[in-house]
DNA sequence: CCTTGACATAAAGTCAGGTTTAGGTTTTAC
DNA sequence: GTAAAACCTAAACCTGACTTTATGTCAAGG
């Protein structure tokens, strides 16, 4: 049984994000005594897995929808299921993305390298040439794709 | 020479934008005709980089801070090297953090599709054991470390 | 002449996920 | 018994990147 405070030490996490969460809902059941909450080891796990699904990108919203479909028992298996495949996909290509613009990055680094030791000419080419090393031309073309 | 209304069917993106894109400064040398913003090829060509630099997850005042540096001349390339490199960083570590909730995603798919598989039985463990196949065992692992 | 459409502005609204503030109660320590 | 520390609430504020709203100007077409 822990108090607010203790808790937010534990999860590193302010105590206003604390009621926050409780505010949005997040812990369905947690009691009070004459007004304090009352974090038990039922509270604690909810908050192990709420950091859990936060990495997952999920939203507060998606969290509280999720909470009360474990309490509803295993007939939401399917829904639980569901939630964590859009996520998966959602997740998937997101990293596509972040790929294709890290080659861009990639280009632009090499683009200012060599801008930087060629001095002040500024014949360079934000294009691909034939004396552009194959690993940049790669990034630059998949990142222009 | 374009109107912001032509701009904005090019670049399929709302006037409001391009009106919001102005206002923080994103074309520093754009004219007017009589209180008409008149965009031209240059403009065009910032609009082009600033899409560009949207894409690497670079912030509206990182971007008109490049922008700046581009007016500067040749002088200001190794800042603007800085800019992509501290980016390409921050992508990579992005991707990584991705990847690790990419696995744990994984593992909570699997895990609901045994659970759904086993009927209401709840006997299932949310850790790792020995009948869990290895990619799985992988991704927890990698996911929780 | 007047209405329509494209342009303009400033200021307020939106969203998510909190954080801060102001003011009040309860618990703990001496 | 009192003071400090820890708790409480409601409501306002914050950031970023826009969008919406309210209001106004101006040129062209019927």
């Amino acid at each position: 049984m822990y108090t607010i405070g203790q808790v937010s030490k534990m999860f590193n996490l302010p105590i206003s994000t604390l009621r926050y969460y409780d505010k949005e809902g997040l812990f369905p059941d947690m009691e009070r005594a004459s007004g304090i909450r009352k974090f038990t080891e039922r509270e604690i796990e909810t908050l192990r897995v709420i950091e859990c699904l936060k990495k997952s990108g999920l939203e507060i919203k998606q969290i509280k929808q999720f909470m009360l479909w474990c309490k509803e028992g295993s007939s939401t298996y399917p829904q639980r299921k569901e939630l964590f495949e859009e996520q998966k996909k959602q997740v998937e290509e997101e990293i596509q993305k972040l790929n294709k613009t890290l080659d861009m990055l990639k280009f632009k680094c090499w683009y200012y390298d060599v801008a930087i030791k060629d001095g002040n000419e500024q014949n360079l080419s934000p294009l691909p040439t034939p004396d552009m090393p194959e690993e940049i031309k790669r990034a630059y073309l998949n990142s222009h794709s």
